[in-house]
RNA sequence: GCAGGAAUGGCGAAAUGGUAAACGCACUCGAUUUAGAAUCGAGAGACUGGGAGUUCGAAUCUCUCUUCCUGUACCA
């Protein structure tokens, strides 16, 4: 009798299919229990190894619950819209659908084979118009949907807009743009529709904004934060930059609160929900108002004012000549705008010929900062090219438009319509100084502060080098070194800031802030540890209390008052809130960090100039991606405003297009869709020439939504049966009896999307109603990554090293590819010289250059004149003369497919060394066929790493082969008995043979039962059976409810060797064994079910039940340890009390022989447990 | 920098403050076998990263240092 686990696990797999074994129901006398694995993408490589380990894990969780009585519901389905497949159609020019079809395919043929108990009646996929109707439709709720602060929920817009129909906005106390104009309810219903949905779009909880975005040009797509790794996106690693543009945005931040408080209520690990505080990121405080003082009433401390209009830099009592000069004598295009300008006729005043710095502009309307120039006559005077100065100016928040000489006297209409439009969309600097009550300039310095407490402590204040107020407060005698740092801070690119935290940069404005309380003159700075993107882009320094402002304190000696008592400030700033009181403060003196807070607010409130407030990192999520592979949004546009599709309209399904790239016009692939448009007639689409407002055809939205939306849902989806899921998501009755996600496993990968976005919508369907819980998962659970190890070769490069314009250029040189084998000393990324190396580089060059060399050097150098302009007047032997010495070397580690590896051993005992079969690498790629490989002693070395198991690093292990060889069962098994479920580790087959062994062991255990060995009588079992049986009924109910799946394996293990070794063969211990294994090796354990003569499936046999009684011993081998070491152990019955034991352990006679004649000091007894002797 | 986690044989790992190293791999020897594989049996091997403390007793609790991993990035 053979354990053929192939035969026998196919057969199961067919069972299970045909039988439906695992269909959950939603109608059941059985408590319930939803056990989930996260969505999977079914990308196109298919599983590896390491997906399967949470697979594995929830597999046995669910079929533990079937055996404890629980209805399970373990769906699975695929989260099938997603960038590869559509970056795939790019390439092949494949229909996503077909692509996603054939891997979905893959996929299910790769689950099945693992033996997973998932009810695929409920599968569900993303990418199914059936399921994207219900997706568009939770789009068009939360689109119709407002949130409410005052009931701390989302609710209807028509309850906003009744509101604002009887009262207008002022009282509304809502999740909103920033900047929101207050209106009454008159002022209200006097608008128009359009004006109105302009305002109602900035209340509701998805609405278009103009977004800064994370714009991937590789990629033709916006990324969300938490898709950027290092820069770079995450899938591809392209380049990122930012880009505004106009985007479909989710109100998470109205949640932040409460995604913040639900994390409280679920059982996440703390990692988890740290990671997800973290970026939610609360921090409370207060705001604080700083009035911004005017030089001249700061006392000798600052400089003469400088009236408004005198913008001029230090150079202007030279340059004002020139200005007059110019003014004298205008150019006819001059001229002939400055008649339109003057005397405010477009309502607002301009100046013409001003200075700006040390520039001289044509024409500027100071208030808007707005400065247009007139082009067509030589500024002999100018030095800097126009380009400059206007990337000068608009770092100085100007913006600067340019006519030519021919517009301005051919079509000055049109020329003044583009400055109008040019005015509107500028602020009025005016405008800001009637909103503040600054003494006199009228401005102030609001910030974010968490430590209101310390107020006192205040002794400057920074602004971001990007702040508004910057150019408006700096005074003319810091100007020149305010724009420099400016200009300075604006280079330092991200990462550089990032790198360098450590260097301390800072310029003073000129200009004093006044101390709400104290009313004394605080410097402000401006310095780039501010970030503008955080809070208001200012703070107000407490060097004593915050290490930042007290480095940048000492480093431009700023005083550092102490307002701490009894808190030594001379070597580093005091920053904790905890055991200090607060001294040299006023009203605050002597309070703690609580009190004072409390009291500062409350004294900053009654003098209006500040307020307790809560600040969230959490920023709204952008919603749209310029996609082709994605839900369609249910949005068409009238008078440009965005008009949902009505819900009995839907799905809007997603149209075809003959290419997935974005259009010429950079409009996003739906751009290209001849059907794309929305007749409002018929209700449906339309061909998208047809548009015409007024006969009813409107434009459709041509971004798709991302990839979270669909799997932000699904897992209420998989709680309807597919016969009801027409008329709901999923009906009440099925909503009310699943409830949520009782276990969810997945990677922690998706701590900062997916989860944080699942459970805003859940708040919010919950908010409106849909659903009745406001959590989507209860426990989760973190499955750790099985890592792949890679193989590196290494690749030398060439590059020849040119110095000049103050610039150090490396040109790559492009030869065949070499690699050399690996050795340790081979660094990466580091440049290095060769004479001999260099020699060759040199004779391959001077062999490869022909007379006329021209097309030569480029195919060497690449087209880049820097280089080839210099070579290329050179005769042949001037080059290698020029090049000598100039050649550098790097190398450069690629990974190879762990494929070309060679192996030793076979069968079971294959393993891939580190050495590269060369050929196989040549003929991999077509660029390495004329490569060249040095090797050492015969051999060509990788460097063997471990690394996260992916596709891209070439180093994945396919489950098939195991599957074929050791079978699902020792799969599954060997999956969990790696180690710690939460663990990473490295995926190294070598022990598989012992799981696998477990299970020919185990099946040897049954096969009397299969071929007729055992007589009829069924045999009683021993007390050493029921022993063995209920000691490991325990261990494991113990390991799986605590997710311990390795310890329950070697619990099997033990308890097969120890029956074995008992030669039991009663089935009173056998059947409940089965059932115990069930879980972890189903197939092995349905089959002997069967053998042992039972019709219905296992997957449903109760869980054994454990008792006590059988472990119960009447003796314990105590061990006797003298002062906390065991030095034997003696055997006594367990029913002795403490005094006897301590009676009988000190008669023994080894007691005697290690106390050596010493009375014990103390003798501890723990019955049952263990004795220590002390003395 | 901050937050979280980890460190036990050659490797993966186990151990409610109570006999440290279970279980598996690898290794050695023996049996069976023409040989190998498979199977069976036997065996060798780590005193828990370093230091201090609490305790009758510490892998486990506290402090400290070292190394590694993960997350996050000047968050006021």
């Amino acid at each position: 009798m053979k354990y053929n686990f192939n035969d026998i696990e196919k057969k199961w797999q067919d069972y299970w299919a045909k039988n439906e074994t695992f269909k959950a129901s939603n109608n059941s006398d059985k408590p319930k229990y939803y056990v989930l694995d996260m969505f999977p993408y079914p990308s196109g490589a298919g599983l590896h190894v390491g997906h399967p380990l949470g697979y594995i894990a929830s597999d046995i969780y669910a079929r533990y619950k079937r055996h404890k009585g629980f209805n399970v519901l373990h769906p699975q389905g695929y989260d099938s819209f997603g960038l590869p497949a559509e970056q795939y159609a790019i390439q092949t020019g494949q229909h996503p659908a077909v692509t996603t079809e054939a891997n979905i395919k893959t996929y299910r043929r790769q689950l099945d084979q693992i033996g997973f108990s998932f009810d695929w009646s409920r599968e569900v996929r993303t990418s199914n118009p059936e399921y994207y109707k219900w997706t568009q439709w939770i789009f068009i709720q939360l689109f119709e949907s407002w949130y409410n602060y005052d009931s701390n929920k989302a609710e209807p817009i028509d309850t906003l807009i009744e509101r604002f129909n009887v009262e207008g906005n002022t009282n509304i106390n809502a999740a909103c743009d920033d900047d929101i104009n207050p209106f009454t309810a008159e002022e209200w219903n006097a608008f128009s529709d359009t004006e109105k949905q302009r305002i109602l779009l900035k209340y509701r909880l998805t609405y278009l904004a103009e977004t800064e975005v994370n714009w991937c040009p590789a990629l033709g797509t916006v990324l969300a934060n938490d898709e950027i790794v290092n820069g770079v996106s995450e899938r591809g690693g392209h380049p990122v930059i930012r880009k505004k543009m106009t985007q479909w945005s989710m109100r998470i931040s109205a949640y932040a609160e409460r995604l913040l408080q639900g994390l409280d209520t679920i059982d996440w690990t703390d990692a988890l929900k740290d990671i997800q505080k973290n970026w939610i990121g609360k921090s409370v405080g207060a705001s604080v108002k700083f009035k911004v003082l005017s030089p001249t009433l700061s006392e000798g401390k600052g400089v003469d004012k400088v009236p408004g209009y005198m913008t001029g830099g230090n150079n202007s009592h030279l340059l004002i000549e020139r200005a007059k000069e110019m003014r004298a004598n205008p150019t006819d295009a001059e001229a002939a705008l400055w008649a339109q300008l003057k005397g405010k006729k477009l309502g607002v005043k301009f100046r013409q010929q001003h200075l700006i710095g040390d520039y001289i502009v044509d024409f500027v309307c100071l208030d808007k900062k707005l400065i247009v120039e007139v082009d067509g006559k030589i500024h002999d005077y100018q030095i800097e090219a126009d380009e400059e100065r206007t990337v000068r100016l608009e770092n100085d928040y100007y913006k600067v438009i340019r006519f030519k000489n021919e517009e301005v006297l051919g079509d000055i209409d049109s020329v003044l319509i583009k400055i109008e439009e040019a005015l509107a969309q500028r602020e009025s600097i005016n405008s800001k100084q009637v909103l503040s009550s600054g003494k006199d300039l009228g401005w102030e310095i609001e910030v974010f502060t968490t430590r209101p407490d310390t107020i006192f402590g205040v002794s400057f204040m920074t602004l971001a080098p990007e702040h508004e107020l910057v150019s408006q407060i700096t005074t003319a005698e810091q100007k020149a070194e305010v724009e420099a740092y400016i200009e300075a801070t604006a280079k330092r690119s991200e990462r550089d800031r990032m790198a360098d935290v450590k260097t301390i940069s800072g310029v003073f404005t000129g200009t004093y802030a006044e101390h709400p309380f104290t009313k004394e003159p605080i410097p402000i700075w401006i310095g780039d540890y501010v970030l503008a993107s955080y809070g208001t882009g200012a703070v107000m320094a407490v060097p004593c209390g915050d290490q930042r402002d007290y480095d940048f304190a000492k480093h431009f000696n700023i005083p550092i008052p102490n307002i701490f008592e009894g808190v030594d400030i001379s070597e580093e700033a005091f920053a904790s809130k905890d055991n200090v009181k607060i001294a040299n403060s006023d009203f605050l003196n002597g309070l703690n960090y609580k009190q004072a807070t409390k009291k500062a607010i409350e004294a900053l409130e009654k003098i209006g100039q500040g307020e307790g407030k809560t600040n969230y990192r959490l920023r709204d999520a952008v919603f749209s991606r310029q996609r082709y592979w994605g839900e369609p949004f249910p949005v068409y546009y009238k008078d440009g405003m965005p008009q949902m599709i009505d819900e009995k309209h839907l799905p809007l399904t997603l149209p075809e297009v003959e290419k997935y790239l974005p259009t010429e016009e950079g409009e996003p692939p739906l751009g290209r869709a001849d059907v794309w448009a929305w007749d409002t007639n018929t209700n449906s689409v339309c061909h998208s020439e047809l548009v015409s407002e007024s006969n009813g055809f409107y434009p459709l939205e041509l971004n798709t939504m991302p990839g979270w939306a669909g799997s932000s849902w699904y897992f209420f989806r998989y709680m309807e049966e597919q016969s009801n899921r027409g008329e709901a998501f999923a009906t009440e009755g099925a909503l009310k009896y699943w409830e949520n996600v009782d276990l969810y496993i997945g990677g922690s990968e998706h701590a900062t999307g997916h989860l944080l976005y699942s459970r805003f919508w859940v708040k919010f369907l919950y908010d409106r109603g849909f659903v009745g819980v406001d959590e989507p998962f209860k426990k989760l659970i973190n499955q750790g990554m099985i890592l792949g190890t890679s193989a590196f070769v290494y690749r030398r490069l060439s590059y020849v090293k040119l110095e000049g314009y103050g610039l150090t250029r490396w040109h790559p040189i492009k030869h065949k590819p070499i690699f050399e084998s690996y050795r340790d000393t081979l660094e990466v990324g580091v440049t290095f010289k060769d004479s001999s190396l260099e020699k060759e580089i040199l004779d391959w060059i001077k062999q490869e250059l022909p007379l006329l060399h021209h097309n030569k050097l480029i195919e060497i150098f690449g087209n880049d004149p820097l280089i080839i302009d210099l070579l290329n007047p050179m005769s042949n032997e001037e080059i290698i003369e020029f090049l000598n010495e100039k050649i550098e070397f790097q190398y450069q580690s690629l990974h190879a497919d762990i494929s070309h590896l060679k192996t030793i051993g076979e069968g079971s005992n294959i393993k891939y060394t580190d050495e590269l079969i060369v050929e196989e690498f040549k003929n991999w790629r077509p660029e390495y066929k004329n490569a060249e490989f040095i090797c050492s002693d015969n051999k060509f070395l990788t460097l063997r790493e471990v690394e996260k198991m992916s596709k891209s690093k070439f180093n994945v292990v396919n489950p098939d082969e195991i599957c074929e060889q050791y079978g699902a069962d020792s799969l599954r098994l060997y999956e969990m008995f790696l180690g710690p479920l939460e663990q990473y580790k490295p995926w190294n087959t070598a022990g598989i043979t012992g799981v696998h062994g477990f299970l020919k062991k185990l099946w040897k255990l049954y096969v009397p039962f299969m071929d007729g060995s055992l007589s009829e009588v069924e045999v009683e079992p021993t007390k050493d059976n029921l022993k063995t049986l209920h000691k490991t009924i325990k261990k494991v109910e113990e390991d799986i409810e605590n997710f311990s799946f390795n310890t329950s394996v070697s619990t099997f293990m033990i308890a097969v060797n120890e029956l074995t070794a008992q030669k039991c063969t009663s089935r009173h211990i056998l059947e409940p064994l089965l059932v115990l294994v069930s879980p972890y090796a189903p197939h092995i354990a349905e089959e002997l079910w069967e053998q042992l003569g039972h019709k219905a499936s296992i997957s449903t046999a109760p869980f054994p039940k454990f008792e006590e009684k059988y472990l119960v011993e009447s003796s314990k081998n105590y061990p006797i340890s003298f002062n906390g070491k065991m030095r034997f152990t003696l055997e006594l019955p367990l029913d002795m009390s403490k005094d006897e034991i301590e009676k009988a352990v000190l008669a023994y006679d080894k007691t005697q022989e290690q106390l050596q004649g010493r009375t014990p000091k103390k003798v501890i007894v723990v019955p049952g447990k263990i004795v220590n002797i002390v003395g």
